[in-house]
DNA sequence: ATCTTTGATTTAAACGTTTAAACTACCATT
DNA sequence: AATGGTAGTTTAAACGTTTAAATCAAAGAT
């Protein structure tokens, strides 16, 4: 069913079909009428191809995805597509595949490279009005995307980019986590931080310090432990942390798999949370609704930092942005029972 | 930068440029060598839109899942993407979002037809080559996607439709379990099933019946119980189940939130799994990982699903399937030490 | 010397839209 | 009666490809 035959079939031409479906010119209420008929009879659904390439855009954003398994994606994804789809827009998903990669190869870095460079073949042959990248960009992507003449928004983490970005506050919601915990009477911190090279981690860890700092507080340096995120080393710090008499009042770790790890490593050691020792974790992650008790956590806007994403991303697609925009969502703490008020 | 700025640069026609691009004609290593320089000077790429135009397939499949936060979805979404990707299509998705629906709106029916109604309005207006739909197909959603005159394959699992499907054996998967529990001198059986209108609770329960009646157990009515498929509902059944001295010496949980659940109750009656019972799980989800002892569960082909659904998408829109074809793969056992040999 | 064949290239139509510009009635002013 | 305006409609070009058909030149066969 094309534009040329609903026209035939209504015995006007295809300018006026094509105006009755737009509403871009006037019409008769007769023709139009008689027109709408038709199309509503024959289920008629314009070819999208056929008017982007006329149009010159594609109502079509890429998403290009670190790792779409990774479980916070989907819901960046979700807000992504809501946004987009109450505007009018489609998205093509691309994924990286990222976690594997590192995994098993040890050049992932050029196969990355190529990777997003396959990406962006697609995506820029589709016409796409825009990208965007969901994932931790470093200077490289950013200038791999930079080539590109679209619009992009960088979304979740950054170092230090140009463009457009939307993430969280790392930093500023670890202050508050850590300041929430002083008021209550904490002096004694031990601290699980995440990898090293990690920007998060890094964040997350100033925000820590910055709260003990102000509050004149100094911690020991064998207090200080990081893991890999995972519940294992998390469990395995605390051991460190825990196992001796005068251990911290209170262990911030900077996940809650690894928070998990704490509790589980408190237990295995006789002690109770929060009554012996305190605990809090970051992400709210699934696996905080199985422990008990609830762990204080803070999660992520993920799904608004996909609505924002989109809404900035449309903003540069319609000319209307000059310049980069950077916006940083606050984080919601999650008040569980695994602190406990010393004071 | 379009064949024609191309042509005209390498002083040739578009039809020319376009053959060396696509190889479909024979042009000259003269020709070619120069054509081929400028398309990599310029960073040419050609017009996904135009060309599939013209071509009249788009190398689009739409894929249609009900929640891309439920995280079983991601994991088939990377499947099909590989797939794709690896032959040269692209996806466009849709996200009916149902999880929110059908808990904050009385009449979702409704509201899910127009959905999968507007998902189709710009699926097929995208000229896609196909559709997966990935779910919990009926009756009705396969009559709405029957409509369209394209391929349609349903992925994860359907009642009795029509139309290519690819699904995991939840009756035999769990027949094995059983098996596996009589063949460790289990007698004594507790189930706690998933909801009842739910058709894979139905299904793995027939498999648990099945292997029982093979091996003459019969159980008692009260050891047979369910929940919601979630953590609280679980340990709830368990409770019953494990409080009375003559608990069952096997728990089956259908899945693996609840088989934790079973596995908390059973600390909190002071009873040792595996040695005063035995537990296993289904669909080895996150969290098995953080409960020890590990829980025996079964793995789902989630990503295999994906790769097996884009092939035969692809076969139906190369025109090399005849008919409707039903794969179900197996599920993988995981063996853990919630199961004790009792002979 | 003429006719075929072959290989390399170009021409031009087609895909299904959008949209500026042209056209046609019809009506209202002068 | 000529002019202008307006509402409704059509014409035709354009978007960037693909591809059947046409063209052309050079080589081979008679």
């Amino acid at each position: 069913m094309t534009l040329k035959e609903i026209a035939s079939m209504a015995g006007v031409s295809v300018a006026t079909v094509s105006y009755v479906l737009n509403n871009t010119a006037q019409v008769s209420d007769e023709t139009r009428k008689k027109v709408e008929k038709i199309i509503k009879e024959t289920g008629y659904r314009s070819n999208i191809l056929a008017k982007s390439l006329r149009r010159n855009e594609s109502f079509l954003v890429g998403v290009i995805v670190e790792d779409v398994t990774v479980w916070h994606t989907a819901y960046i994804i979700d807000g992504i597509n809501e946004i987009a789809e109450a505007r009018g827009y489609n998205t093509i998903l691309s994924n990286l595949r990222l976690l594997n990669k590192i995994e098993s190869q040890f050049d992932h870095i050029s196969n990355y490279q190529r990777d997003i460079d396959k990406a962006l073949d697609v995506m820029v042959g589709m016409q796409v009005d825009g990208i965007i990248y969901v994932g931790m960009h470093d200077r490289k992507i950013s200038h791999i995307l930079g080539n590109i003449k679209k619009p992009v928004v960088y979304c979740y983490c950054y170092t230090d980019g140009e463009g457009s970005s939307v993430r969280y506050s790392n930093e500023k919601t670890v202050y508050q986590m850590t300041q929430m915990l002083i008021e209550n009477g904490h002096r004694e911190f031990g601290v699980i931080n995440g990898l090293k090279e990690s920007e998060p981690a890094a964040l997350r860890y100033n925000g820590f310090l910055k709260a003990l700092n102000e509050a004149g507080i100094t911690m020991k340096e064998e207090n200080i432990t990081c893991g890999n995120w995972k519940y294992r080393e998390g469990k395995e710090a605390a051991k460190k942390l825990l196992g001796k008499s005068d251990h911290p009042t209170a262990i911030v770790a900077m996940n809650d798999d690894m928070a998990v790890g704490v509790c589980d490593a408190a237990r295995e050691l006789g002690l109770k949370v929060p009554d012996d020792v305190s605990v809090t974790g970051f992400d709210n992650a699934d696996i905080i609704q199985y422990v008990s008790p609830r762990i204080t956590t803070v999660e992520r806007p993920l799904q608004e930092m996909g609505y924002r994403s989109m809404e900035l991303l449309l903003e540069g697609v319609r000319g209307a942005s000059v310049g980069d925009v950077s916006i940083t969502l606050p984080c919601a703490l999650i008040e569980g029972e695994s602190v406990k008020k010393l004071n």
